[in-house]
DNA sequence: CCCGTCATGCAATAAAATTGCATCGTTTTG
DNA sequence: CAAAACGATGCAATTTTATTGCATGACGGG
């Protein structure tokens, strides 16, 4: 993992579908040389996979929210069930167990505020093991990225 | 924007570097009729564009944390003020603007404790604009998708 | 100093994307 | 109602791109 693969994978990050000849000009080397490499680094899974990212309200995912979520019981086993419950529900993007002011952050991708609401009963019904759960409405997206800088 | 084109968007949504010929196949279409519909969503911008994930870990990038903050002064060009200042940090992934229990979220990917306090030190100093923030370290990721299910 | 290892560039080959064209179904228009 | 227009499709030819074999040169260990 040298410099030029810093600079392939910050390359392949920001646009992927560029062609290996392109990338290759781009990093200063030959197009067999060039696709070795991201061949290795996709071998090795430092990149995990190469996905489209769509435009959230092209395609109907107008409102974005984000949940913090206090359990009741604590375990183990109970902080699993309430993430893989989480997990099922296609509008929830991302689930973390976190340490300090709560147990569980989830961000959700709606449609609408109806989505929302459905989405809340679901998850936080009475028999579930949710003390209480605040809800913020994403107001501005200034970054979004999927990138890691290297 | 028809069953297709949803089947297309969550086929690529998860793997798009199979090739064209792989994809048509699999939504049954030919490959020629298959690459114009991708290349219309890609022209009308439903896809954004595509991109390679990084594993984080490999990627040397293993800590992650949520980190929530309240302003002191709320008027917008105070919060614009702050939030570019948080977007220009490398381990700033996501930053929100948000409504209800707190002003900004924001998402880090670091690589150890160490860069975590640089961060915070950087954006949360004595002259920022910065009542108070509450960090959250990521203790176990249950989803973190990239896809916007259709 | 020689050998083994590894990454590289070049050129040939294989695979994939792209385009032109004819067809078919649907909608619009006279 | 029929004709024209439009859009999407499949096929086959063509162009572009990825992939591979091979020879060269750099580097480190014995």
């Amino acid at each position: 993992m040298d410099r030029i693969d810093r600079k392939l994978l910050e390359l392949l990050q920001r646009d992927a579908s560029r062609t290996n000849a392109d990338l290759a000009e781009k990093i200063g080397l030959a197009p067999s040389s060039c696709l070795r490499r991201v061949r290795r680094l996709r071998k090795t899974g430092v990149i995990d996979r190469i996905v489209a990212i769509l435009n959230p309200a092209k395609a109907g995912r107008t409102l974005k929210a984000v949940v913090t979520v206090e359990l009741k019981l604590h375990g183990e086993q109970h902080m699993r069930r309430f993430l893989d419950f989480a997990t099922r529900e296609n509008a929830v993007s991302q689930a973390y167990a976190v340490t300090g002011q709560t147990d569980v952050i989830l961000i959700l991708r709606l449609r609408d505020t109806e989505e929302l609401n459905a989405v809340c009963e679901r998850l936080f019904e009475d028999q579930s093991n949710v003390t209480r759960f605040y809800t913020m409405l994403v107001r501005r997206t200034a970054k979004d990225d999927t990138a890691i800088s290297m």
